[in-house]
RNA sequence: GGUCGCUUAGCUCAGUUGGUUAGAGCGCCUGCUUCACACGCAGGAGGUCGUAGGUUCGAGUCCUACAGCGACCACCA
């Protein structure tokens, strides 16, 4: 970087070089530690949820690497050994609706294509948006580990699934049965529970007659009428049921109805689960197509009749229906009912319908064979890791909303009609109809021995390959000595950070497979794993949404969904990266808006031109022979009680931040630490310790060489430390400055490999910042002072000063930057300020600017006036609670005292201001 | 239906275990081409903390009710 910057910074300019860079010199990585983690080094590690391969990186995406990258970077530069894995996701279900559809829109389908031709389709998809999702994190500037960079269907994760599917089939924990499943009719393949979305639907209340049938099987010319959001159904009724205590209808137990256009007898039966306030009290039984009749159905050992095709087309147990679309059954079927004066009525009703997650289609409830994993010995575990406390949910409320899912488990439906993702690892056998399940592909089958054995075309949930990462992405099951080293050092990671729409999905299955299998493993120092050290991860940092301005969730069909890169382009990816941590507040979702970040481009700006100001400094100095102490670079600044109290004051400013910055983020307060840097770096370093310096930086012959010196000095290396302090939250425009600082010998390759800065607290110069804050209240106050009487900006005014021994000291000591900052020419102490000046009153000093007085009378009146009013409330206030015995009593000392100074304060405040208002001309 | 969260300045949000006179950024008003920066500098206005009660010496903070907003979970046909 040259010492000559454009006055604007421009981000473009640096950020894509040292994206390249941070990347080609592998700084980030983070190799298998040689030693097992013994010699105490502490680590850091977090497993990035791994983005689907469907498509772009989206600003969620950018907030939440945008805090895992500030977290990463933070623990790096305190020493740490840190890793942070990226990979992406396979995502079955939602790349191959993707694919399917790019495929449709050439005028081909899948099943056309066969499916190996397809999968080869879906993999060349992958490399493509694998890839863009992968250098799109790169221009990010995420400092993750690109050695380790994985996808989730890589051989190596393949044998771990394959490997989980087994173990558990042979645990007992995963079976294969006949279940109702939420069927999508559009993809074609079953979803779990998670996988349908509920909307509210205005739809109808169909109540149709069942013809009563006495025991010869004629009619008896009596109705039992039942109620059904889904007439279609009925195709596949085996019964109706009602309440057994249901007084309208005891007189039907045990008798048989005609299933109207089936024309086949089913029984009326009792059941506990019937309300009878609803509908008609009767429901019909359609084991097939409903949750709820299911249960009904094995109760009462009912059979199944399953009337629908994958496609959710009337099948041939639908008689004259067959063939028809869902939908289309429905109409006809109504009216049908409805000609033979069977439908007794319509009811408007307003119900829960679920869509498929991924295509929106209508879920279709049906009967079939499926592999389910027996959740509840797992859930047990999950439940007692995060009971006992070992994970911690960050904001704390998440926690209790994982453990009342968790407590409410099903059964995890993970196998698939899909064709993107693992096969499930099941051989069924031609001859005696029997499964093997193995972890090699095998020849024959394990039951009878025939050959006649095909692997089940099903594959498994993406969520069960992503839910073994924490593991799997270690080498897990096959443990090489490496794998070993990497376990020992790793596992269980430190944090997990990521959003609360994947805690079921993703973290709560992760919790389960990871206390399950990692067990495998002993711990570092040989013992067995227990549910303490089983757990995937120590810490679960859940982020908030980002929505747009208004609040909006950002989604493509609204057409306000704001690209990274784009963004970032236009602002500079520190700006967007700064904007997204100083929203990052807990529990809150972010409305991003554009005005925040323009701000924040500001400051970026802000420190560039702090930057070009220290530079030409340090060139001057250069030309007059001087060089600033290069020594003091990359530790704390520091100030002896000799240097000048602006350089005392800005170093304890600057300890102070490093330690509210280290506490901040701590606590994943990334919000507080953002701000706490801002309001150093722009409030305290540029405003006020850049224009005091200014004083000291004198080059001209004859000035003093020994000053100028130790004022550079400090302010390259308070500049320095904030640079680092500022790193992990702008990662690129700090890394162009403080390579510059060291001119091209830079004493490591980033900024990111050097210290953080921190501090112990008692080294702060706390007299410092007490003698710097009056200063400040000094200066503020003449300038507020001569704005009021109107001086002109640039005339220079001598100021009378009132106010006691100890601060006269402060105050005349650092005159020459009164003198400067708040333009006045000669400053008189007095005993009193001369009545006809203006003068503005404090606890500590009153100050009079000497100027020809251009106020207007009556305004001045209003304010005193007002200022007395505020005042005597004020102590009024503080009056009646120091008279209140109450208070005296309980209240802390340090309050009770507060107060008695406040109450004095305001007494002395008052009293100026009754004197001033007097003091007014007429 | 169940659970959880939110309501503080015009806007977006902070406000630690209750404790002195409630903060920030943006926006707004006034003045300023001060030799790093107009993506700037300086000064200023603006809030009875959703409503009503309660606990307490003391409530933005704790409790109760109500209003409004939002999220998640749920098999009532």
């Amino acid at each position: 970087m040259p010492h000559d910057l454009p006055k604007a910074y421009d981000p473009t300019a640096i950020e894509d070089h040292w994206a390249g860079y941070w990347v080609r010199e592998k700084l980030f990585a983070q190799p298998t530690p040689s030693k097992p983690s013994q010699d105490g080094h502490p680590s850091f590690d977090i497993l990035l949820p791994p983005p689907n391969v469907t498509g772009n990186l989206h600003m969620g995406h950018m907030f939440e690497h945008t805090e895992s990258d500030i977290l990463i970077r933070w623990h790096r530069m305190r020493g740490e050994r840190v890793l942070w894995i990226p990979g992406t996701d396979h995502a079955g279900i939602a790349t191959q609706m993707l694919v399917e559809r790019q495929v449709v829109s050439e005028g081909t389908t899948r099943q056309q294509m066969g499916r190996e031709a397809f999968i080869e389709r879906v993999w060349k998809w992958r490399e493509h948006y694998g890839g863009t999702i992968l250098s799109q994190m790169k221009r990010l500037g995420a400092s993750v580990d690109w050695d380790r960079e994985y996808f989730t269907m890589d051989a190596r994760l393949s044998v771990a699934v394959r490997e989980a599917f087994v173990r558990l089939y042979e645990q007992g924990l995963i079976y294969r049965g006949a279940y109702i499943v939420n069927w999508c009719p559009r993809c074609q393949t079953a979803i779990s529970d998670l996988e349908v979305v509920y909307d509210e639907h205005k739809g109808h209340l169909w109540e149709i007659r069942y013809p009563v049938h006495d025991d010869a099987g004629r009619e008896t010319g009596e109705w039992l009428t039942i109620a059904t959001t889904r007439p279609e159904t009925l195709l596949g009724d085996v019964a109706v049921a009602v309440h057994p205590d249901d007084e309208r209808y005891k007189h039907l137990h045990g008798k048989k109805l005609r299933l109207p256009l089936m024309n086949r007898e089913i029984p009326v039966i009792t059941d506990e689960w019937v309300s009878p306030e609803f509908g008609t009290g009767a429901v019909k039984v359609t084991p097939a197509h409903d949750p709820n009749d299911f249960a009904i159905g094995q109760r009462h050992d009912l059979p199944s009749v399953n009337v629908m095709d994958d496609t959710a087309h009337i099948n041939a147990e639908g008689g004259k229906y067959a063939g028809l679309d869902r939908f289309a059954a429905r109409k006809e079927i109504v009216a049908d009912l409805e000609a033979q004066g069977l439908l007794a009525g319509i009811k408007d009703h307003v119900h829960n319908v679920g869509h498929c997650d991924r295509c929106k289609t209508l879920v279709e409830p049906r009967l079939s064979l499926q592999w389910f994993v027996k959740i509840q010995p797992l859930a047990d575990k999950a439940i007692a890791a995060v009971k006992e406390g070992h994970i911690r949910f960050t904001p704390e409320m998440y926690a209790k909303t994982y453990l009342n899912w968790m407590e409410n488990i099903h059964d995890w439906c993970i196998s698939r009609q899909l064709w993107w993702g693992h096969r499930i690892p099941a051989w069924h056998c031609g001859a005696c109809h029997k499964t093997t399940v193995s972890r090699e592909n095998p020849t024959k089958c394990a039951h009878c021995g025939s050959e006649k054995i095909e692997q089940s075309t099903d594959v498994l949930d993406t969520w069960f390959s992503s839910g073994l990462l924490p593991v799997s992405v270690f080498g897990w099951p096959k443990i090489t000595p490496e794998d070993r080293a990497d376990f020992d050092a790793f596992y269980p990671t430190s944090l997990l950070v990521t959003g609360f729409d994947i805690l079921f999905f993703w973290v709560a299955r992760m919790i389960m497979l990871g206390c399950w299998f990692s067990t495998d493993v002993p711990n570092p120092d040989g013992s067995p794993r227990e549910l303490k050290d089983s757990v995937p991860f120590r810490e679960v940092h859940i982020h908030a949404l980002v929505r747009d301005a208004n609040r909006e969730k950002m989604s493509k069909t609204k057409g306000n969904v704001i690209d990274p890169i784009e963004i970032v382009k236009q602002y500079g990816t520190d700006a967007v990266r700064f904007t997204l941590a100083s929203m990052a507040s807990p529990g809150t979702d972010i409305a991003f808006n554009v005005a925040r970040m323009e701000g924040y481009r500001a400051f970026a700006n802000k420190i560039w031109n702090a930057a070009r100001f220290m530079f030409m400094n340090i060139d001057r100095a250069a030309e007059a022979g001087i060089s600033f102490d290069q020594t003091v670079l990359g530790g704390m600044s520091t100030a002896g009680p000799d240097a000048p109290l602006e350089a005392r004051w800005i170093v304890a400013e600057l300890h102070e931040t490093a330690n509210n910055v280290n506490q901040a983020l701590d606590n994943y307060r990334f919000d507080d630490a953002a701000n706490a840097i801002y309001q150093f770096f722009w409030g305290s370093f540029c405003d006020w310790y850049l224009e005091i310096v200014k004083l000291s930086l004198n080059f001209d012959e004859g000035a003093d060489k020994a000053r100028t010196t130790a004022a550079l000095t400090t302010l390259v290396s308070v500049f320095e430390a904030s640079l680092r302090l500022l790193s992990p939250f702008m990662p690129f425009l700090t890394e162009e400055v403080w390579h510059a600082i060291y001119d091209g010998n830079p004493p490591t390759k980033s900024i990111a490999l050097t210290r953080y800065p921190k501090t112990d607290c008692l080294a702060i110069d706390r007299s410092a910042l007490q003698e710097m804050a009056l200063l400040q209240e000094f200066i503020v106050e003449v300038r507020a002072l001569r704005k009021e009487i109107g001086v002109e900006e640039r005339a220079v005014v001598p100021i009378e000063v009132r106010t006691d021994e100890s601060s006269q000291t402060v105050v005349s000591r650092n005159q020459a930057m009164i003198e400067r900052l708040a333009r006045v020419n000669e400053l008189r102490f007095v005993s009193q300020t001369s009545a006809e000046l203006a003068k503005h009153t404090t606890p500590q000093f009153d100050v009079a600017v000497v100027y020809e007085r251009k106020i207007d009378v009556a305004a001045e009146r209003e304010k005193l006036t007002k200022d007395i009013a505020k005042y005597e409330k004020g102590l009024a206030s503080a009056r009646r609670q120091l008279g209140n015995d109450g208070f005296l009593a309980k209240a802390p000392a340090h309050v009770v005292e507060g107060l008695k100074k406040q109450e004095a304060e305001t007494r002395l405040l008052l009293e100026k201001a009754r004197a001033g208002l007097d003091s007014l001309p007429e």
